[in-house]
DNA sequence: TTGACACCATCCCAATGAGACCATAGCTTC
DNA sequence: GAAGCTATGGTCTCATTGGGATGGTGTCAA
């Protein structure tokens, strides 16, 4: 029943959005579109189309000439799976890896004010990523088009997400010792 | 400079708030208390410990009779190395696999009903993840010590976390074609 | 023409994920 | 007290992954 993982179904949809690709120009649509919630390293952009094709889903066409890069079109199948996928509400559980989290939860096997330093970090590099979303929510034009409302969406997560963790971390490192709301 | 893994921090620090410990003993722990934040397959808690044990940060101490138990106690060295860890406020970046994010970035190639559909049924989902938040941090006694505090801490994290994402696909479930605030 | 650099692809190997499998202990039932 | 059940505890295997190292190709400028 599942035919792929989502890192294939996210190859298959930039395919079928944008049309023929390279796993290179998938790497860069990947770093900059779905990176932050489905992180997929460069090397199995050049394992997933292949294995894709093998199962019908792209159709892979090798330049002979100069540079030989592999270009994958989407297929009747392929787009079909796709939709197939799109259409299941069911999908797997979210997984967060948070170094950071781990830290705090052992922070009361250190010194206390490691836990200010730690909280003053992350709020930090959250305000960060909070500013970036914002700011590219910005440039964003408020046009009806459906492409753009699906990075609009994302990013309006993004940003509530970034917030609630700017929230957390600023209020610890402003009264470590607080634990109500 | 990085003696380990965040897992393999995670296993020094069950230890020594624990005292020492088998491998089943860990998974048991682990799922109850890091999983949201760091998920550890069980196989890996019958590799890592050894491998800390090579590194001196462990020291194991086989049963000899019967079940033959793996037993892992902290060193000094060990302890040593968890305490510079947990000082060092610098940390790897987060991340995040979330299918239902991966589908909605994808939803325009779908029906405009698919994202509903989802939103609903992602909605209901964190909202049980939410309240399941909730009642542990009612359970926890409202004491000074210090080993609850952690706990404490990182249920409100988790709270904030669920929540905006509660937030976000309920009023995606609502009105779906909204993109503001 | 010769670097320098961005573009593009592949390789490799250790680490990992996930599940099947095996073994022991203690409890129940007869 | 034997047989069988279930919870406990541990190991193995095998495909997949992560991600760094490497090695080509086109292009532009000096």
């Amino acid at each position: 029943m599942a035919e792929c993982s989502p890192a294939g179904y996210a190859v298959l949809g930039l395919i079928a959005r944008h049309g023929p690709m390279t796993p290179y120009e998938l790497k860069a649509r990947i770093q900059d579109d779905i990176e932050p919630f489905w992180p997929i390293p460069h090397a199995q952009l050049y394992r997933i189309p292949p294995g894709l094709a093998q199962a019908g889903l792209l159709r892979e066409e090798a330049e002979t000439t100069g540079r030989r890069r592999r270009i994958f079109h989407l297929t009747d199948n392929g787009r079909a799976a796709l939709e197939r996928w799109i259409a299941e509400p069911d999908t797997g559980e979210p997984e967060t890896r948070d170094p950071a989290q781990v830290k705090l939860f052992f922070a009361d096997l250190g010194a206390p004010a490691d836990i200010v330093a730690l909280a003053t970090r992350q709020a930090a590099q959250h305000r960060k990523w909070l500013s970036h979303y914002e700011s590219l929510r910005a440039e964003l034009e408020p046009s009806k088009d459906s492409r753009q409302s699906a990075r609009a969406r994302l990013l309006r997560l993004g940003v509530l997400h970034e917030q609630a963790h700017v929230d957390f971390w600023e209020s610890l490192a402003a009264d470590p010792g607080r634990l109500d709301d």
